[in-house]
DNA sequence: ATCCCAACTGGAAGCGCTCCCAGTTTTCGG
DNA sequence: CCGAAAACTGGGAGCGCTTCCAGTTGGGAT
């Protein structure tokens, strides 16, 4: 075997097939045979491509059906270059960030966008150094066609690999202090601003700013937009009050804040848990909500509804944040110039303000 | 170009490299070349297998880091039959499922033990016709080394995919009606069981339940679980009164349930939302809880914690259901062969029972 | 009847990697 | 110092698919 030109792993395979694996699956070598036509006329009749007969089309699909065959993604993926998948990257310190409310969203309306775009959803997760590295090797080793990076802090070392990626990024949320050519992010500023807004339109004077942690864009952002909005009105924004996004670090910064300002009557929220935590602070110290002190928050996530009173928020489109995500990366994978998308917010009126 | 016995493709292309595109990542080829070996050792070098001198594999390891070489994934998957990949795969109708809070906690623990095992996670959702067809290629087209199964429905279409499937399949929650070879569950019959002996032991004997969707597996034995308990008591175990797991249906069926029966004194439900829905009826009805009916609901997830009052639950471990599916694929993968496996649950007594 | 061009076909060269195997070099006991 | 075993090397055949391109065919224009 071998030395009369046949290649002799071919025949061991298929007299092992005929023995004692008829369920190998088909290859499309096959199908041809079958359909009495050449691979390539196969390959053509199977990604309807142009220059197949008629007749020489539906002999394929009968084999196709009679053998139940189905391409190989691998061998496929490997001769055009495509993998069919994207990446949804998350960077973050601990593995429970897919259990956060917010990405969970994010990760439905991803996930369905790319079903309509038929490209496979690969999560992964930045956290450990392993993690990274992982990562890393996905961006240079070509296993998807596209990445979708989220959650970048400053300096993050996820921001270096997407420079140097030779495959389509997207961000989702701009990462700090750079404005990447692809990126869906949500108005930030415009829901700060409007938030204030609604609080001075109250007829509060003393706003205060609870902010996020102000090494990502969104603590910022929406800092500013507070601000903003204050020195329109000609108010005296306060100084940023730094939190890091939780419950408890809201209840904290709020207690403080007390203490320095107890004249405050009203405070803006980076996010809806920095509310949340502010509320109970001044459940505490015994001012009335929102009689005494109006709060507003951020996100609109279903803690929101359920807080005692319920929170007066910025709403924001966190499906359509992802499913954005996924139809750009789409875009840009079939050749596409899609260009950066700012989602609107709105701001959603309950008791708390 | 081609006359001469050299592929004219190649040629052009790194006469196209060498003007205009510097960074065509390098192939293995041009490392063998660069440490002056052949492909194959190369190869070895990279895959640390034997028979590489220590020099031999030096060199190559100095040419990887000055080409900056990472392996083409999609060629390595071809040559090895492997893809680096392990789906997970759930049935059901919405796509917000990955919004659940209890699959986002399967998420997280599979991410982190496939991370692990050096397998990325592709997350697939058969819920549309489009869904199924996708989740039905990525079987036959070998698109994965192997798929996590959930949530799948009496007859499911999944079920018939899983079994023709040529790769390995775990399932998360036995599938209605059979056992798969490999699965992971939780003990539902055991934690039902546990439930309502608990309730039992409070001394109340007018126990009823309220079921889940009774065409699945989950369901049913709870409703098993909680029967036994009650036969073992020498106690009437009520008719099955079926929900679908949601809120509502547990309000539902519990304002029904005091209707026909209104001496009742103790509820098991057959999950927290459920369990929550029948607080919410039974709170309408003017029944206090504990004192007058007593609820237990099933899952322990935050709901439990924030319900009014907090409800007495069955924790089970989520995150440790899907550590183990991923574990148990990987080592599938690997050729190992685990055995399935049932997860224990723990009564966490709150204020409502 | 002749010519030309479009439509179509299929052989063969890749895609980038792994791994078998035949061949070569090194090592070492006798 | 020799021969055989051990260690190592590298050519080459795949993995299963796409796609280029040289070549064939059919039909309408001339």
């Amino acid at each position: 075997m071998g030395e009369d030109g046949t290649p002799s792993g071919r025949q061991e395979r298929i007299a092992f097939m005929a023995e004692d694996a008829p369920r190998r699956q088909p290859t499309l070598d096959e199908v041809a045979e079958l359909a009495g036509v050449s691979r390539s006329v196969a390959s053509r009749a199977l990604n309807n491509a142009p220059h197949v007969s008629r007749v020489k089309r539906e002999a394929v699909e009968r084999a196709v059906r009679r053998l139940g065959y189905v391409p190989n993604s691998t061998a496929r993926a490997l001769a055009t270059r495509q993998t069919g998948a994207a990446a949804l990257v998350v960077s973050g310190e601990d593995p429970s960030i897919f259990a956060d409310p917010f990405f969970a969203q994010v990760i439905v309306g991803a996930s369905a966008a790319l079903e309509e775009a038929d490209l496979h959803l690969m999560l992964c997760l930045a956290a450990s150094d392993r993690g990274r590295k992982r990562v890393e090797e996905l961006f240079r080793s070509k296993g998807a066609d596209g990445v979708m990076l989220m959650a970048l802090r400053e300096d993050d070392p996820l921001a270096r690999m997407a420079e140097r990626a030779t495959m389509p990024v997207v961000f989702g949320g701009r990462p700090v202090g750079s404005v990447p050519r692809w990126y869906v992010d949500v108005d930030n500023a415009g829901g700060a601003r409007e938030a204030t807004e609604y609080l001075i339109s109250l007829g509060r004077t003393r706003v205060a700013a609870l902010c996020g942690r102000l090494d990502t864009e969104a603590g910022r952002t929406r800092y500013r937009g507070y601000r903003d909005a204050m020195l329109a009105a000609g108010l005296d924004p306060f100084p940023p009050r730094e939190g890091d996004f939780t419950e408890s670090s809201g209840a904290t910064a709020m207690a403080a804040l007390l203490t320095e300002r107890p004249d405050v009557d009203a405070v803006f929220a980076a996010n809806d848990n920095m509310g949340v935590g502010a509320l109970r602070a001044l459940r505490g110290a015994g001012r009335r909500v929102p009689d005494d002190v109006a709060v507003v928050g951020f996100d609109d996530l279903a803690v929101a509804q359920v807080s005692d009173p319920p929170l007066t928020t910025v709403h924001q489109p966190i499906q359509a944040l992802g499913r954005e995500m996924a139809r750009m990366l789409a875009a840009l994978v079939n050749g596409q110039s899609p260009t950066a998308l700012i989602l609107p917010t709105r701001l959603v009126v309950r008791a708390s303000a």
